[in-house]
DNA sequence: GAACTCATGGAAAACCTTTTCCATAAAGAG
DNA sequence: CTCTTTATGGAAAAGGTTTTCCATGAGTTC
């Protein structure tokens, strides 16, 4: 019932050795004459056969196969990323598979255990690591793993245990950000943080204290409020602020999605933005243009990293030249109308 | 230099055959010794051993992937409908892998034929046929291929050469939201079309028809737009309808980013939604709920169609009990603020 | 105590390729 | 005319599993 023509089946057709047709399909520096050569690809084209990627792979001890490990694909960001990687590494046949884990340790750790048990060529994470204990020690274990299977690891921000990291400057972006308000004339900026255990989360507040030192600006703490990354934990941010109204006039939210909320649960109680108050986020969400007013916000350009994530494994797996291991990823503000010019 | 680990180590360290290893590693029906069983996984634990996925596929004719063709990751429905199928397949150590195709035919083409040659267990086809005849020639051909491998083959939105097919009422859904707006007091109704090349534009196109029928209404050409599922699309479309204002109160969207698009560029028209118009679209798109007024739309139930798609997989791969093949998907509006009710 | 059955384990073939090594014949070199 | 290359092709091993079939010994049954 199930077809299985291999390529004994074409080498019978085509009347020649299993080994000389590997080597038409291979297109193997051994020679074959221009006639064989026509007679297998006239067999392979009748019986439609394709080669058997997982006996190739055994043999060659190449699974073909590209992990990516990612919080939750729903997530632009994250989307974007994807897309990157796959559409340079769709042209050489690798085919990358996903993983969504949520935040979660055990996920994340059975995806990358799966990954082993197929002998991913590479592996990407992305997302920052999970600053858990028993995930990290176990995590440096298996990527320990991976690599010794011969697998490439590439960590996107900052995992201290890939072969080769790309850093976003999340620490800069908010500098940036910061630096931006001030020069609208914002003297007082609210804070509203990511997910505690989250290496992301922990070098953007990282950078928001710097700019604060840089500025010697004092800090409140009223104004930093801790959050999830999500649109609901954005309007349960705003309520806290409520109570502080006359302490700030902008706010700088670690993502779009709480900026999101914010604007909306602001808008909610009365306070316009950017009027009233100033809100910027970022990531640059599809959402983020939509919303009312147009978000303020740094686009992470994380199509381009996909991309060059790809280039970088193309070049690893499939080129013998040495690859240039600095990845430059250029953050851009996007100024939309959710921060008002004091100076005005 | 690269670790090779393989049954055989396993065997010898636990001093007991290969056999027996694969035995306990897939338990087995051949019963084995608890003692010997102890020694084996204590063996596998001491040397970090995970079977090679490659040499077990070849023997069990599983690839353990299954591959999933889709538009645009980046596209919320289909991010949804990704996670629902790797949530469920995740727990049984399938991997998916996804093909961002974008529309184009030979992307998508080339995605199923990578998959044949990956002995994809399963492929899902999403995002509706596209209906150049190349393409249906090509992949009527494809797929049979795919199945004559053993492949299970679904198509989510109707591809006729699915084996099994899952219908979003598309027609359901346009009539839907007609009623709906009948309802709310709406008798001239325009309607934003998207590519035309595409079985759910042709699909939702007709329901709207049908409901113009139903209600014995004159279909007006200037209300019926072409476009294409963007938000540029959308902005287009608004600035088109502008000539012909005073013909309709209500504008059926044939999609979510084609709303936003509309509400934006009314806004920008200073034609207020939904006191001067009221927008429907389709597919509660996340920043549907951002915009201004949050858009009324309906939810195509994504993620949980991912579910039932990855269970079904689950069933016709992992068990031998006939699966039902019908797979039902509750669609429901979403009523936010872009419709205003005429008859207060 | 003979004949079975059952629990346990191993040997070897099979899955489908690629790769290494060898074979043959024709062509070129001297 | 012999020796060496070169072009072309095949045989067989290897890769890491699973599976089929066989072997052994102990326990049961009468």
């Amino acid at each position: 019932m199930i077809k299985k023509i291999s390529i004994k089946d074409v080498a019978k057709l085509a009347n020649v050795s299993p080994t000389t047709v590997s080597r038409v399909i291979n297109n193997s520096d051994h020679p074959v004459s221009p006639e064989t050569k026509a007679a297998v690809e006239k067999a392979i084209k009748e019986l439609n056969f394709q080669p058997n990627r997982m006996a190739q792979g055994l043999i060659t001890n190449r699974s073909g196969i590209i992990g990516i490990i990612i919080h939750d694909i729903s997530d632009a960001y994250f989307a974007e990323i994807v897309k990157g990687v796959q559409e340079v590494l769709f042209d050489y046949d690798y085919i990358v598979n996903i993983y969504n884990t949520y935040r979660n340790v055990d996920k994340e750790l059975r995806a990358v255990n799966m990954l082993i048990a197929n002998r991913a060529d590479a592996v990407v994470l992305t997302g920052g690591t999970l600053l858990d204990s028993y995930y990290k020690e176990k995590m440096q274990q298996y990527i320990e793993e991976l690599k010794s299977y011969g697998s490439i690891v590439i960590g996107v921000t900052s995992h201290p245990f890939a072969i080769k990291n790309i850093k976003i400057g999340n620490e800069y972006i908010v500098k940036t950000i910061y630096n931006y308000l001030a020069s609208k004339g914002h003297q007082k900026i609210a804070y509203i943080n990511g997910p505690e255990l989250l290496s992301t989360t922990q070098n953007r507040f990282s950078g928001y204290k710097q700019a604060l030192l840089e500025r010697k600006a004092v800090i409140n703490k009223n104004l930093i409020i801790k959050s999830d990354f999500t649109f609901m934990g954005g309007r349960k941010a705003a309520l806290e602020l409520l109570d502080h109204l006359g302490e700030f006039t902008a706010v700088i939210a670690s993502n779009d999605e709480l900026a999101l909320g914010l604007i909306w649960e602001f808008k909610n109680q009365g306070i316009k933005v950017p009027e009233d108050v100033s809100v910027v986020g970022i990531g640059n969400n599809p959402a983020a243009k939509y919303s009312y007013p147009p978000l303020t916000t740094v686009a992470l350009p994380s199509y381009q990293l996909g991309v060059q994530i790809g280039e970088y494994i193309k070049n690893s797996l499939y080129s013998t030249k040495v690859v240039d291991d600095e990845i430059e990823v250029q953050v851009s503000l996007i100024e939309r109308e959710s921060v008002r010019d004091l100076n005005r």
